[in-house]
DNA sequence: CACCGGCGATACCGCAGGGGTATGGGTCCC
DNA sequence: GGGACCCATACCCCTGCGGTATCGCCGGTG
C-alpha cells in the first residue's frame, strides 16, 4: 500500500465528504474518488459506503482509518526524527511540548533541576496549543511532552505521572455561583450568558456554538473577567488568577493528572535523563 | 515522505549496496540511487556515505533505517488488518504465531483451555520460521504470537510472561561431553567437528559458515545424532528428543523465557481473553 | 411533479515523474 | 596499467496521477 492512497483515504474517512477531503488535500474531487476506489480494488474490501447523500465507514474502513492515523504518524516521525538528527540542524538537544500556559511552574521547576545536572542538553520548549503535544510527540516533532490524561490521549505513548490535581470553574467575579465553597458538574454546565469557550480544532477551525472562541489562557481568563464564559480547568490555574476571576472547586469533576510522555522505543539517553529529573521532583 | 521512497531506503541501508538492493526490490540500480538521493534532498540530509566502494549509513541514516522500519511495519501492519477486518475474509478469529516445533505442549494447553471458553473464537494457528513471529505480529498478518526473548525482539509488543527456562546442549551420544552433568557456554562453543548450525535469515538466504544448515527443528535433531553439529536450545525440548542425542545443561546459558505478545494498543477482545486463558494456566 | 442543487462516478486528456538502457568516472586489486 | 566493481549521470519512454467536463442519482422544494 501505498502512503498517498493512505493519505487520501484518511481525509475522506475524515471528513465522510470527498468534496471537501478534496479541497483539504488540494486537489480535485476525481482524482480523489478513483484513488479511494483503487485503494479499496487492491485491498479487496469496500472501505467507505456511498449513497450519492452521504459518505460512511465500514467496518474494514473503520480499522484502515484507526491503523491508517498510527502507520501515517509513524512515517512523518521518521521523517521528523531524521531531520533532526541531521547534522546540520545545530544537534538540538531536547525538544519539549507543553500546552501554552499551562504547567508553568511545574515546567519551570523541571528546566531548573535539569540544567543543574551537568549532563544536561538544552532543551527547546515549544508551546502548542491545547491537544496539540500528543500529535507533536507521535509525529516525531519533539521528543517529550508534557500532557494531561483524561484530556489528552495517550496511547502509544510512553508515560510516567507528575501530578495529580482537581479541577476548579473560573467564573466572573461577582457570580452568583463565585461565592459557593464548592460546585459540582451540574452546576456549572450550561450556565445562563455564559457558554463555553470554543478552542481550535486541530485544523485550526472552530466548531460552531454561542461561546466565544479562544486560543490561549490570557484571552480566556480575560473572556471570564468580562463575564463572557465560564470553564473548568485544573488547579494550578488559580496561580494566575487576577481580579475579575474567581475559582470554586468543582468536586465531581474528574482528576487531571499531569504526565510527562515520550514515544515508545526512544533510545535517547537524554529524554531518560530529563524524566529521571522529573520524577524527582 | 513517500512509502515508496522509504522502501528503497530501507533496502539500500540493509544491504549497504545499491546493486543488490536494486535487485532485491525488482528494479534496475540507477532509478533507485536517483530516488535515494531524492529522498536525501528532500530531507536535507545526507542518509548514506556513498565512497564508491562500500556504502555506509551516516548517523540521520540509521535513525531513518530504523524509524522508517517501523513505519513500513505499521504501513503493512494497516493493511493486513484491513484484510483480515473485511467481511469476505471468513471472520477469522484470532491468527497465532507460533515458531514451528517450539513450545509444543504449552501451545496445545493453551488451544485446549481457550477452547473450553464459551466465547472462544477460532484460532488460526500459523507455523513459521525462527525469529519470523515478531515480524508477523508487527505487520498484521497475525494477531498475537508465542515468542522467546530474549532471542526474539519484542520491542515494540505488549507481552505477557508465561514461562521461564534454562537452557541445555544438544550432544550426539557418545560424545565425551555427553555424560557431564552440566555444561558451561565456553565449553561447548566450538567443539571441534561439532559446528554450529546455520539457520536461514528472514529472506531466506544462509549465512557463510562450517556448520549444516537446517531449517526444522526434526532436522537439527536428526544433524546432531548424526555428530554433524551440537546446538543449544531450550530446556522444553528434552521432551522430543530421541536416542542418538543427549541434552546436558548450560548452567550459565541465559534463561529463556517464553511470552505471548499482540500489538500495543491491539483493541480485540477476543485477543485479551486469549492472554488471560494463557496467564491461567 | 418538475426542477434544482448537491454529490460521487465516469470519460477523457495532458504531462510530470518514475523506470529503463547506455555510459561515465572513481577506486581497488592483480 | 588493465580490468572488475560500483555508484552517478544522461537520455528516453511510458505509466499513471491529476485536471476539466460531464453524467447519474437522489432529496428537498415550490
Amino acid at each position: 500500500m501505498e502512503s498517498r492512497e493512505l493519505r487520501y483515504f484518511v481525509a475522506v474517512a475524515e471528513e465522510l465528504h470527498f468534496g471537501r477531503a478534496a479541497e483539504r488535500l488540494g486537489m480535485a474531487q476525481p482524482p480523489l474518488s478513483r484513488a479511494v476506489a483503487q485503494l479499496e480494488r487492491r485491498l479487496g474490501t469496500a472501505l467507505l459506503e456511498r449513497s450519492s447523500r452521504s459518505v460512511s465507514l465500514t467496518d474494514a474502513g473503520a480499522v484502515l482509518l484507526r491503523e491508517g492515523r498510527t502507520a501515517l504518524d509513524a512515517l512523518e516521525a521518521a521523517e521528523h526524527r531524521t531531520r533532526r538528527a541531521a547534522p546540520a540542524d545545530a544537534p538540538p538537544g531536547i525538544a519539549l511540548a507543553t500546552k501554552a500556559g499551562a504547567s508553568d511552574e511545574l515546567l519551570a521547576k523541571l528546566l531548573d533541576a535539569y540544567a543543574a545536572d551537568p549532563r544536561a542538553v538544552p532543551v527547546d520548549v515549544v508551546l502548542c496549543g491545547p491537544g496539540q503535544q500528543g500529535r507533536l510527540l507521535r509525529t516525531g516533532r519533539v521528543d517529550v511532552a508534557l500532557l494531561h490524561p483524561p484530556i489528552d490521549d495517550v496511547e502509544g505513548l510512553d508515560v510516567e505521572e507528575l501530578r495529580t490535581e482537581g479541577q476548579v470553574v473560573l467564573l466572573p467575579a461577582g457570580h452568583p455561583l463565585s461565592t459557593r465553597g464548592e460546585l459540582r458538574l451540574a452546576d456549572v454546565a450550561d450556565l445562563p450568558g455564559l457558554p463555553a469557550p470554543r478552542w481550535p480544532s486541530p485544523d485550526g477551525a472552530y466548531a460552531d456554538g454561542p461561546g466565544p472562541e479562544v486560543h490561549d489562557h490570557a484571552q480566556l481568563l480575560q473572556l471570564v473577567s468580562l463575564g463572557r464564559t465560564s470553564v473548568v480547568v485544573p488547579d494550578v490555574v488559580r496561580a494566575q488568577l487576577r481580579g475579575g476571576v474567581v475559582a470554586v472547586p468543582v468536586t465531581d469533576a474528574p482528576q487531571v493528572t499531569t504526565v510527562i510522555a515520550w514515544p515508545p522505543r526512544s533510545r535517547s539517553l537524554d529524554v531518560a535523563r530529563l524524566v529521571e529529573t522529573a520524577l524527582r521532583l
